[in-house]
DNA sequence: TCAATCACG
DNA sequence: ACGTACGTGATTGAG
């Protein structure tokens, strides 16, 4: 019996013996394709996963290996390829689209890993592997063929060692003429045999109807061969089998020739496979095309290869950065004299790159602030993170290389200096300790990296949202953060003992109907107790166990009294927990709370609130409210909270140009009501509580990139009357059809979605292969074009409101953003202005049509101001 | 460290 | 047939 390969010791000593490497390069990039996922793209969105998968193969084979010989063979396509070969893959399927995309690039790829294509026209690799296999055998030289086809077994000699990697370049299985009779019971020399008795569907080759791997290698091993199955054939155990047997003669024959590799090409009979050799990689163009295609793992490996193959001395772009130690008055010198410079921060630390040099400065952030800020343009990588010191003096922050690198790739995992000079190419050598070494080179950095980003801000025409929004809003977030928002611990403590009592009571009252005592706060165990103990029907919904959460416990409220109440329970404790313990402890000695703003968190082009999160503070329940009421402004001050009307909607009134949808906003009315109104055929008067409420639902869904399952979950009604709702709704808003089949063509023809502003989301899942893939591309597309168009337009605000706020000598102040909404605290007696002064800056942000509207709302707490 | 849950827009 | 609504961050229990 053959074992499993699973049983198999293939340990890949033979490959590493080997001095010559054969790769079936077609047959690995077709791997590559398929194993890895189509998502796997650059930034614009080119598929990039069978490179990738091919260059990791690569990068393998020469730290591990080390080959002294590489040779990459490629399928050539013979013009006529009947004739010059039976059988030559005539009915494979074409190459997927994907593939094809990137079917022009691994030549070159294989050029700058060192390694040679090779390729003989008119016949597959595999023949050529076999040609230059034998005669590598016949000379001695260790070879190692490199294969995802079994065919390449009968390859297999004391000299010649096959690799495959079924599970990834990680774990190789290495297969020796021993390993091949281990594995399928027979030896190299019979694989044709058995391939022309079992078969081969993807080469074409028909095999004997009933004979699998089993019987073949079996038949095999009792009679030696095909010609020895058919000299004995009366022998064969079986009356059908041998029928099969009998009638397929011919084509077994055949089958056996076609799944006959080829040993004896005469063109490769001058063959030296001495004469092959592995070039050192250029690492300039080995570097720049791994760049070119995003290959970020790859180039964090490449000095792996400095200690494996040979190379010229490195060249460094950036060559030796020149530092050196100074004081305030040396600093004062070298501004002069700057045109622009480079700076980065760290513990009363300032390194300041002036390109011929960088000065590290020992000193108070609030001693150096006013040089700065009395010097030429800066360029950092953010400036935000710098002391704020800096940016209160009046930092002239030139160039942001933090938030270039954000706009030119949101979503990126690190924009991180030294990230971005990896994509640059840009090398730094510093001499110096690890505290000054990474600020030096942060300071030097970012002004290396100034020209390289404009560059390409410039080529995405993003020059402007970098310099009119984003960088003018690093003073705004900074002057937020720092000012903070006043928070009452006294009345959050007063609803925590409330809160506390309660969720005290009910866990005792869920513990009795649930007959113990249990953690409730587990999934785990609260799933067991109503789907098990309490055998309520469960919702099988995650692939740990049963969903637990809000959605499955309203499904089955009225069947157990236990469910109100955990249902309950987790409201107490999820508020107690976040906003009544976590909260309270974010209080400064200020009596206020100082949020930190991320302006590269989100791919949409949003802002995030963390440390704490000041963007999800309750509202939606009572006790939520009670919560956001603790929430106040200083004495002498009041809260005014501005909010967007249906920003988003009107976003996608302006953007479809749907007549329909832009009067209902024009003529001030409920754009739900309306929305009710038209998909249940109604006058807006008569619309039911209940419509209005399904409407709305629709027209989020709208935004978020409708689809009937996710309209049916949200509504708990059918999917096909949801997809009647959706259908209904694209009938009377033809130009929102319109404009969501449009979004979507453009960016996939694009790869990226695009905002108002020219702000850019890559979506490279709209080129996958797999549906349920790009159906999700699909809703970013457009759900990304309208969520980053509010956020734009609310960026824009914030500074016009910031500004205006200063020039124009209000104490008022912004404290909070909350992505349609702006809390500001400001004197009671400014009120009145404020809020029209907000309202213009608002409105004004941006020419919509239908124009943007704001309310606005003042009080002595957030609560109040709503 | 990860999955589940839920707070917000 | 497939089985997800878009974007975030914090807390919790459990591995």
């Amino acid at each position: 019996m053959p074992a499993k390969p699973s049983e198999l010791d293939l340990n890949d000593a033979p490959a590493r013996e080997s001095r010559l490497f054969l790769i079936d390069a077609n047959g690995l990039m077709y791997r590559a394709f398929f194993a890895l996922p189509e998502e796997i793209a650059t930034s614009e969105g080119e598929p990039t996963n069978a490179l990738l998968g091919f260059a990791n193969m690569l990068m393998k084979l020469l730290t591990t290996y080390r080959p002294e010989g590489v040779l990459v063979c490629w399928d050539e396509r013979p013009t006529e390829r009947l004739k010059v070969h039976p059988g030559y893959k005539a009915s494979r399927r074409p190459m997927p689209d994907g593939l094809r995309a990137q079917r022009p690039h691994f030549k070159p790829l294989v050029e700058a890993f060192g390694y040679r294509n090779f390729s003989v026209e008119g016949w597959e690799a595999d023949d050529v592997i076999g040609t230059l296999s034998r005669i590598a055998d016949d000379a001695g030289v260790r070879t190692c063929v490199v294969s995802t086809d079994r065919d390449a077994f009968q390859l297999v000699s004391d000299d010649v060692c096959l690799m495959m990697t079924p599970r990834g370049v990680e774990d190789p299985q290495v297969y020796t003429p021993e390993r091949v009779v281990q594995r399928l019971g027979i030896p190299p020399s019979a694989i044709p045999d058995f391939i022309g008795l079992k078969g081969d569907k993807g080469d074409d080759i028909p095999g004997v109807p009933g004979i699998g791997d089993k019987t073949a290698s079996e038949l095999l091993q009792l009679y030696g061969s095909i010609d020895g199955i058919y000299a004995q054939l009366d022998e064969v155990a079986g009356p059908k089998r041998r029928q099969a047997l009998q009638e397929c003669e011919q084509q077994v024959r055949e089958s056996r020739d076609l799944g006959t590799i080829r040993r004896d090409l005469p063109t490769l009979a001058d063959f030296d496979p001495a004469g092959v050799g592995v070039v050192s990689p250029d690492r300039s163009t080995l570097k720049n095309l791994l760049r070119r295609w995003e290959f970020r793992g790859l180039m964090a490996r490449l000095d792996e290869l400095d200690e494996i193959v040979p190379s010229a001395p490195r060249e460094h772009a950036g060559a030796v950065v020149v530092w050196r130690r100074t004081d305030p008055s040396g600093l004062e010198a070298a501004l002069r004299s700057a045109t622009r410079v480079g700076i980065a921060a760290g513990d009363a630390l300032l390194a300041v790159a002036t390109g011929d040099e960088t000065l590290v400065i020992e000193a108070d952030p609030a001693a150096l602030a006013p040089l700065i800020a009395a010097g030429p343009p800066v360029i950092a990588h953010d400036a935000k993170s710098l002391p704020h010191d800096y940016l209160r003096a009046g930092l002239p922050l030139a160039f942001d290389s933090y938030l270039a690198s954000y706009l030119i790739e949101p979503g990126r995992a690190a924009y991180s200096v030294g990230a971005m000079l990896d994509d640059a190419a840009i090398e730094l050598e510093i001499d110096a300790d690890d505290v000054i070494a990474p600020l030096v080179g942060a300071a030097h950095g970012t002004l290396l990296l100034q020209p390289w980003l404009a560059g390409r801000l410039e080529e995405r025409r993003q020059t402007r949202l970098l310099a009119d929004v984003e960088q003018p809003l690093v003073q705004v977030l900074a002057a937020m953060e720092d000012r903070g928002v006043r928070v009452d611990p006294y009345r959050l403590a007063e609803i925590a003992v409330r809160v506390a009592d309660e969720a005290a009571e009910l866990e005792s009252q869920i513990h009795d109907l649930a007959g113990g005592p249990f953690t409730i706060g587990s999934p785990k165990q609260l799933g067991e107790v109503l789907f098990e103990r309490l055998q309520l029907p469960a919702d099988r919904k995650g692939k740990t166990g049963w969903s637990t959460d809000q959605r499955v416990l309203a499904k089955i409220r009225h069947l157990h009294p236990i469910v109100d109440l955990v249902d309950r329970w987790r409201e107490l404790t999820k508020l107690h927990s976040t906003y009544l313990v976590a909260l309270p402890q974010a209080i400064g000695p200020d009596g206020r709370v100082h949020t930190t703003f991320s302006q590269t968190t989100a791919a949409t082009g949003r802002l995030s609130s963390t440390n704490p999160n000041l963007q999800n503070i309750p509202v939606r329940t009572p006790l939520g409210r009670e919560i956001r009421g603790a929430f106040t402004a200083e004495a002498g001050a009041v809260l005014l909270a501005a909010d967007y009307s249906q920003v988003e909607l009107r976003i996608l009134a302006h953007l479809s140009g749907e007549p329909a949808l832009v009067d209902a906003f024009r003529q001030g009315t409920d754009v739900h009501r309306a929305t009710a109104a038209e998909v249940f055929g109604k006058q807006p008067a008569e619309v039911t509580r209940d419509e209005r409420d399904r409407a709305k639902a629709v027209n989020f869904g709208i935004i978020y990139g409708i689809s009937a399952f996710g309209l049916a979950e949200q509504l708990s009604i059918e999917r096909d009357e949801a997809q009647r709702y959706i259908d209904t709704y694209l009938g009377r808003y033809p130009r929102v059809r319109e404009f969501i089949e449009r979004t979507i063509e453009a960016t996939r023809e694009r790869g990226y979605a695009e905002t108002l502003l020219g702000r850019r989301r890559p979506v490279p899942e709209l080129r996958a292969s797999n549906w349920q893939v790009r159906s999700l591309g699909e809703r970013l597309a457009v759900n990304s074009c309208i969520q980053g168009s509010a956020a734009d337009i609310i960026k824009v605000a914030m500074i016009g409101c910031h500004r205006r706020l200063r020039d124009e000598g209000f104490a008022g102040r912004l404290v909070l953003q909350i992505h349609d909404e702006l809390l500001f605290e400001v004197p009671a007696a400014e009120s009145g202005r404020v809020t029209s002064l907000v309202r213009d800056e608002m409105v004004g942000a941006y020419p919509l049509d239908p124009a943007l509207e704001v309310d606005v709302g003042v009080g002595p707490t957030w609560l109040d101001a709503k």
